[in-house]
DNA sequence: CTAGGGTTAG
């Protein structure tokens, strides 16, 4: 029976990890995990065919070679519908006018209830709270599912207070609040990181005659988690179990939040000790517990098991998600394993699983590493023509790709771009505009793009500074560097190690070794950890002038003071 | 109809 195999799975990844001392060997070989993976991604794109018709037919997405663009091909199609499907929500969605017309024109105090609840999801929030007042001066009062909503809307922004005077109001006039209104102001407080406070709202609850429920208790488990009191995660869930007599099991969304701190912590014994449990009580684990786990195995580096926990979804019939796959292609790009990115991307493509925008921007960044610059900015374009604008990041990665191989002009025209869309250009915009501009040696250029970014409010940042100095150093403009070595004092940047060793190249330069040393005092002397690249200059540069002999002298009084 | 777990991070 199949369940067998998959406890089977499970019970000897428990067994890998439950003795530290025991040997670390591969349960299954690479070969067998790329064979799974290509057979999965065919079986797959049978039933999905109608996803893949813009692919050329006879590849499966995997040949050297031609991976990439089959991958593009599917791609290309995959963002047309999926941004076509989002313009049209987006167009047919309420918008904040359209609820105003309906506040205008009726008298239904019901169906402005409902509005109120709308405008909360849209956050447009000083109109929602206006209509509650306007309601309750006519004597409704709104019921409490909408004062929910809006609590939570508060609660959402961060807006701790506005939910607060709510919650009283519903105390002190009703609605009375029920469990829900006290989770949401509960996990409000918790994404403040204010966990005290959120406890002490959870000890009140019985003051007012509401019972915590199963929500409440995950939202502050994953709280204390978050904040590393996993000890005090667990006491917690002890004396609730305690309490709780005629259900003594944890939930799956409980062990799925200890699991994932478990794994963030670098327990995996723990992580698949509370695996094995959940699997003892015979739960089945859902999409989110299969992702935990595939995280977990991931960031610990064991991505074999990451792709067994990969093939069991499939096995037990739980259809990957986005998230799953993103945290593959995660995986791969933080290891330069770009290829097995873009593998990653034709089986979820395959799988009719659609890209989202963290999807897009790895790949992007993948692509802009990789030198495929212009693949990249296909990318852009097809998300623009469906009238999806990108966060400015992936503008930014495909503008110092093109810097990076030294096509300054299409940086500049992707930087156009940006204006014309209305996209805010930011300090990582301007630094890889300056970064493309410099590398061709046009500092007059990036200088007046300095300016720019003065005028423009965008603050040049320390990698701002840190170029130009560089820069001026290298031409021997040492007044110039110093010059913006002491705005950058002025503006509150503390140089770094960077900074410093750029003045000490440019003083180096022009032969003023006297003041190169002072510069490299002042960092040994400032606590900075200082690397190997200034000691690196000035020793090449004390051989070149006076002899080793002198130069090991100036470090061996380094060491004894 | 509202409240709980997972993915990114120049």
């Amino acid at each position: 029976m199949a369940c067998a195999s998959h406890y089977s799975f499970f019970a000897m990844a428990a067994a890998r990890f439950s003795s530290l001392s025991s040997p670390r060997h591969p349960i299954f070989g690479y070969d067998a995990i790329v064979m799974f993976v290509k057979d999965l991604a065919v079986n797959v794109r049978d039933s999905c065919q109608q996803m893949v018709q813009g692919s050329p037919s006879g590849s499966n997405g995997f040949d050297e070679g031609e991976a990439p663009r089959a991958v593009f091909n599917v791609l290309d199609g995959i963002i047309k519908s999926t941004l076509d499907r989002l313009k049209t929500v987006r167009e047919t969605l309420s918008v904040p006018e359209i609820i105003l017309a309906k506040i205008s024109t009726t008298t239904d105090f019901r169906e402005l209830e409902a509005a109120i609840r709308l405008l909360s999801l849209e956050g447009k929030l000083d109109v929602a709270l206006w209509l509650r007042s306007k309601l309750i001066t006519n004597h409704y009062v709104p019921d409490v599912i909408t004062h929910n909503h809006l609590v939570n809307a508060f609660c959402k922004v961060g807006c701790l207070e506005k939910a607060d005077y709510l919650v009283r109001e519903m105390l002190a006039q009703g609605p009375s609040p029920n469990c829900a209104t006290f989770n949401t102001f509960i996990k409000g407080y918790c994404l403040k990181g204010d966990v005290d406070k959120a406890l002490s709202l959870f000890s009140s609850m019985a003051n007012y005659g509401i019972k915590p429920n199963r929500i409440t208790c995950n939202i502050l488990i994953h709280a204390l988690c978050k904040e590393g009191l996993v000890e005090g995660a667990r006491n917690f869930l002890a004396e609730i179990l305690k309490d709780e007599s005629e259900r003594k099991q944890i939930d799956l969304i409980t062990s799925t939040i200890l699991m994932d701190s478990y794994f963030k912590n670098g327990d995996i014994a723990e992580a698949l000790d509370q695996l094995t449990k959940l699997l003892q009580e015979g739960k089945q684990l859902d999409v989110v517990a299969f992702n935990v786990l595939i995280h977990g195995f991931c960031s610990n580096q064991e991505i074999k098991l990451a792709f067994s926990c990969f093939g069991e979804m499939i096995k037990r019939g739980i259809q990957p998600d986005v998230v799953t796959c993103n945290t593959f292609i995660s995986y791969f790009c933080k290891f330069g394993a770009f290829d097995e990115a873009l593998n990653m991307l034709s089986i979820m493509l395959n799988m009719g699983v659609a890209p989202d925008c963290i999807t897009y921007k790895m790949i992007v960044q993948g692509l802009c590493l990789r030198g495929e610059v212009d693949k990249a900015a296909k990318i852009l374009s097809c998300m623009l023509e469906n009238s999806t604008i990108p966060e400015p990041v992936i503008w930014n990665s495909i503008i110092y790709g093109y810097g990076k191989c030294g096509d300054t002009k299409n940086a500049l025209s992707i930087k156009e771009k940006m204006v014309a869309f209305g996209v805010p250009l930011n300090t990582y915009t301007y630094n890889a505009m300056i970064y493309a501009l410099l590398k061709e040696e046009n500092i007059n250029g990036a200088l007046s793009l300095k300016r720019e970014m003065d005028q423009s409010g965008q603050v040049p940042d320390l990698v701002t500074y840190n170029m130009l100095v560089g820069a001026t150093c290298n031409l021997g403009l040492i007044q110039f560097a110093l010059q913006l070595h002491d705005e950058m004092l002025r503006r509150g940047y503390l140089p770094d190690v960077v900074t410093y060793t750029e003045l000490i190249k440019g003083y180096c330069l022009k032969g003023q070794d006297k003041e190169a040393e002072e510069i490299f005092f002042r960092i040994w002397n400032s606590g900075l950890q200082v690397d190997h690249v200034p000691c690196h200059i000035l020793v090449k540069r004390h051989c070149r002038a006076e002899g080793l002999k002198q130069s090991l002298s100036l470090f061996d009084n380094l060491l004894d003071g």
